[in-house]
DNA sequence: GTCTATAAACAGATAGAC
DNA sequence: GTCTATCTGTTTATAGAC
């Protein structure tokens, strides 16, 4: 007989472990606290997912999965331009790192402390699809509407303008004097402003 | 009556300490794997810098000084035109964070998950002299040679497009298929076309 | 200053009752 | 499935000899 139904309290302490890990990054996460978040007691999240390194497993790639496509999705569009995917993205990510201010940081902490299990996990989601992109951006070359760049590098440049300042953020905070108030205002004017920077930037 | 000469020493178990803390991570790094990369006891550690935690705090600060200066001394400069900065900024942090691959995520790692510590830390180095270039931007905005920007915003893409290839070249070497080889070529590439890139980005 | 030996403090994991 | 109690391993940190 199967066991009855457990996705209540599974999910729940998935969740948890999501919050946990993601604000304190996995290294200084505890299953105590894990276990506290979820309302539960310690020896149940072992029960469920074995070990820590299994269940950091599991959040680290339920967060890719949450992350990736959101991206992907609009750059490997087959209708829309280059210049809608760039508004599109912006606008996305923007919204979506204001929401989750902590994510991105996680996913760079993960990925430079456990190298392995972000490969490994990244493998099964397979490449990017970058091949409609790829073609956008060779067709619009050769018309002379844009300089010449290859899908990769366009790719990391626009992701990297929107998310680094939520990489950064405690840093900008004291060098710039980016508070909280602030750092809100920096965003939404990069929100603003990013678009017709890329754009233009692009431009032969 | 004072020490004898403890630089020798110290100086080693700091390096060791800036190698193995770059490398692992704070929270994973394990002193007694700093004394073996410093060929001394794991009891010296403590006799010099009482904690872990003391320990990471010299580390991270040497690491920060090392790193910001060479920024804001460029983009600081009196005498060179925004051009210049843009294209000295890309040559010099493109070199460096090749050189140290795994600084700038040391970097993001740290500010996630010591939050307190970094703010201390950075806020003695004081908030960044961006007066220069906030003078150069309105003028050049002034005189219709380029968009408005504030010096923030300018700082924080130009940083961002060069650091973040180096931030998540794991899931680059799964996502796009960069190995070594081709990360290599890449970030080449990126110290080539950023700069036009930028600069194109910033006119009306 | 530098070492050996050991303490002290966790934190992850399991046994077993309910 | 869920809990209490406990164990085991690891890691930071100190005491004390040299």
């Amino acid at each position: 007989m199967p066991p009855v139904d457990d996705r209540d309290t599974r999910d729940r302490i998935l969740d948890a472990a999501h919050r946990v890990f993601v604000l304190r990054g996995t290294a200084k996460a505890r299953t105590q606290e894990i276990a506290d978040e979820a309302g539960v007691n310690k020896a149940l999240v072992h029960y469920y997912f074995g070990t820590k390194d299994a269940l950091a497993g599991a959040v680290f790639a339920a967060a890719i999965t949450q992350f990736m496509p959101r991206i992907f999705g609009i750059l490997g569009s087959e209708t829309m331009t280059i210049e809608e995917k760039v508004r599109a993205v912006v606008r996305e990510q923007v919204d979506f790192h204001f929401a989750r201010p902590y994510l991105s940081p996680y996913l760079v902490t993960e990925a430079h402390t456990e190298p392995e299990r972000v490969r490994s996990i990244m493998q099964q989601a397979g490449p990017a699809p970058l091949g409609v992109l790829r073609r956008q951006l060779a067709e619009a070359a050769s018309a002379g509407e844009m300089r010449r760049i290859s899908a990769e590098q366009f790719v990391v440049s626009l992701i990297g303008l929107l998310v680094f300042p939520f990489l950064v953020r405690p840093m900008l905070e004291v060098i710039v004097g980016l508070d909280t108030t602030r750092f809100s205002a920096f965003v939404e004017a990069r929100k603003r402003e990013l678009p017709d920077f890329f754009l233009a930037g692009l431009r032969p």
